[in-house]
DNA sequence: TTCATATTTCCATTATTCCAGAATTATAAA
DNA sequence: TTTATAATTCTGGAATAATGGAAATATGAA
């Protein structure tokens, strides 16, 4: 992931309401949720909702999908686990400095 | 970590001048540098050096140590460790969907 | 068609952040 | 003391981001 690109992302994320959708989307899985129920979840105007959407969008953490009328939203796991990376080598790489990351510890967990 | 403090955390890490810094002094490791050194590696104004290492000094991501007349910053990788961990319970927790995460996949680095 | 719903874009307003010069504080050296 | 250096705070203007109402677009249903 290039510097440009964990900018993004983590612009994207510092923001309460689009960090609050996001865990959300998370939440909910791959198959997302539609931008209606997002909207009710978080209650933000549409406007305001769709303004977020796109901050996140553009940050590739999201995608979705047309479904008819409605928008579906879905959390784009990838572009987290590359964040995560860059923030990991900006922590261990350079300095040999390694703080133990419990990334995956719980058991059980499906990918960990 | 609390969502406040990933928010602070992640707001300090998404402008430019300051994820460089902070990777600087990641790089430096422990021992840090003074804020004269990294106002000579980034460049910047000693005022908007200042600002922007008060809000990483905000988001506890550094702490520094007056010698003398010299303050030495330096990382704080706990914090980082944290914000790592926090990222990756949203990427993994909730959904059940966890991507591989290559922490600390380089060998032969102390504490991975 | 016409109507209803979902979502977006447009736009103006407000709020926040960024920037950097000037003044200030803190410490050490002469 | 006085002087010099390191870094900070203060400050105000410029730039950017956030907010949300109103209008527009997209799609499906009647």
């Amino acid at each position: 992931m290039k510097v440009g690109n964990a900018l993004a992302a983590l612009n994207a994320l510092s923001h309460e309401t689009r960090l609050s959708a996001y865990r959300r989307l998370v939440k909910a899985g791959p198959d997302g949720m539609s931008v209606g129920e997002l909207r009710d979840e978080l209650e933000v105007p549409p406007a305001t909702l769709t303004a977020h959407l796109n901050v996140l969008r553009a940050a590739d953490l999201v995608q979705d999908q047309r479904e008819g009328r409605v928008i579906r939203v879905t959390a784009n796991f990838d572009r987290m686990t590359s964040l995560i990376a860059y923030l990991t080598e900006n922590c261990c790489a350079d300095a040999g400095q390694c703080a133990p990351v419990p990334v995956c510890a719980q058991p059980a967990r499906r990918g960990c």
